[in-house]
DNA sequence: TAGAGTGTGTAGTATATAGTATACGCTCAG
DNA sequence: CTGAGCGTATACTATATACTACACACTCTA
């Protein structure tokens, strides 16, 4: 019952049908730790990778980073760091918006990338 | 120099020139902290507490508990839980607001806040 | 001048985080 | 029938987090 490990073996497994350089091992290997240890959290056996092994993760299985930390429960450090930087003003948007619809926010986005500001 | 520790030390000792109260020890024993703890995170001797414990001592203080959490390098868990449940949106609507003025954020909220969404 | 209250120094602790290192048994191609 | 590659079991570790418990020296007051 790990939601991140659970969407990583799944994700890898897919892409493996395909290349064999979606193994364990492979994959490791190239993100940089140690075989046993992407096994384990794959299973559930261990918690989550630290930020930067999930970045890493997401860029070798072509996954969006900001999903894959939310699966292993957390945010972003950049994220945080705007959040921390105007806490008052990024705290009430947030609180705000976290019980509108996806439309709305996304209208909000859109709104601020297209709109004169 | 530890922003968190300094704030905290320059509110308390402004509040205590009023009322007693304000001591370490008493504030620490309203909070359910050692004094020689909170003495120490004043200080700067020790990192920054944990939320749970940052959100009892803004109450005491009478101080906001984002800017708070923020001063000690975090965010509030609400917060995080809502950009969890939508690391997409949120990543966004964040990463093209970090850029943009005061204003331009406050703007956005109030629209939400009293628009028809 | 006792005693209540103050800030702080020292020492220790439990738990979590984020992994490494090595070895084992299995499968499958040559 | 071997050896290259596979997933995994086991054991261990270093660092950080978030404190507690207790004792000490000082001040101010009744």
């Amino acid at each position: 019952m790990s939601a991140f490990g659970d969407f990583v073996r799944e994700v890898r497994e897919a892409l493996r049908r395909g290349e064999p350089r979606y193994s364990v091992r492979q994959v490791a290997a190239r993100i940089g730790i140690q075989p046993s240890y992407l096994s384990k959290v794959e299973r559930g056996d261990v918690g989550p990778p630290s930020e930067n092994t999930i970045v890493r993760l997401a860029e070798d299985l072509g996954e969006d980073p900001d999903v894959m930390l939310a699966l292993a429960g957390k945010v972003s450090s950049d994220l945080l760091e705007a959040i921390r930087k105007r806490p008052r003003l990024f705290a009430d948007l947030i609180r705000h918006l976290r019980d509108m619809p996806d439309r709305a926010v996304l209208r909000v986005v859109r709104e601020v990338r297209d709109g004169e500001w």
